[in-house]
DNA sequence: CTTTATATAGAACGATCATTATACTCTCTA
DNA sequence: TAGAGAGTATAATGATCGTTCTATATAAAG
């Protein structure tokens, strides 16, 4: 991967995340990246395709920072999830979930790349959280689910270490009390 | 209210919604009401102007639908809350929070009308929450409000009428089980 | 009958958008 | 030393953006 490439998916998931897919350009994206617009359309084909790349790298590195946290106990799995979103919210801003971010500004068209990339990734999300224990019905993950998105968007209007903090005992008080 | 303007605020809100609101242009939403651009700017001091009317419209309608479910008992309270909560949903398309939604667009700049709007739309909620009943803690208030959100979240890529069932059987067990 | 308000169509504004074309400068390597 | 690969700067493309101007039409109210 070229460090020029890296730079820009770096400042473009910073600029798309705070500011909209729509409402930020290209321009903005290469100035302050300083980076030539040609060597944007060198390593990526359009905007979109630079949308989908930013998209694709954000999943693997949530996906990496939340593998972290897991553990093979059901009650602790679930409580380490939690609590591993609840740190990735803390320290990453807090504008909401990127992912349904780019479905909603996309989301006309089922058919876009970055819409089915954002389905795939919620399903993805579900999956894993069932395959975390083989006692976790789709109930449960669906309940979980709901907590892990609660949390996120509460934090874009709450401190995210509070959210945080009601996130874990949530958890606790739906899946682990008697 | 003149007739063409309710007209302008129902098509605006309705694509606003389902694209963002840097993704529609005017003309778009004077296509779509047949309805000259000049009237628009007769009506609207400008986009942003636009904008802001459409929340102001969003929120007035939220409220009163919710209003309609509220009783005086807390038990009931709050889980009629919910329950008006997840009709809403059902009701209503499934691309999230429109409030969310327009911070999270216009969220770079902290004076914005919008964003000032959606903070005190999102205030306003957790007040009426802890205005319903003494006994609701801040920390219900809180937890209730996250129960909300990641209901309204979870409903852009599963079926409403599920998670709304899944809102109300968590209201129940955070708030209610012995 | 005249005024006033409201709506219309259509063009024009300057700005910005994503994208492409052209031409230049490096640096490494064969 | 020749050539390839990668990055740069700049301008141009055609489209669309929000906004404004002009001019006209309609209809109610004085």
């Amino acid at each position: 991967m070229s460090e020029k490439k890296e730079k820009l998916l770096r400042v473009a998931e910073r600029l798309f995340y705070q500011n909209g897919f729509h409402a930020i350009g290209l321009k903005r994206i290469i100035s302050e990246s300083d980076i030539a617009i040609m060597t944007l359309y060198n390593h990526f084909a359009s905007k979109d395709d630079l949308i989908v790349e930013v998209l694709k790298r954000r999943e693997q590195q949530y996906k990496k920072y939340l593998r972290r946290y897991l553990s093979d106990d059901k009650r602790l799995t679930l409580l380490n999830l939690a609590k591993g979103h609840a740190d990735w919210l803390a320290e990453h801003q807090q504008c909401g979930c990127m992912f349904l971010r780019a479905k909603e500004e996309f989301g006309s068209d089922p058919d876009h790349p970055v819409v089915q990339l954002v389905n795939n990734h919620k399903e993805s999300m579900v999956r894993l959280i069932q395959n975390m224990d083989e006692t976790i019905t789709d109930e449960d993950a669906l309940q979980f689910t709901l907590l892990l998105e609660g949390a996120t968007a509460l934090s874009e209007t709450t401190d995210p270490k509070v959210v945080g903090q009601q996130l874990l005992t949530m958890t606790n008080r739906v899946f682990l009390d008697s």
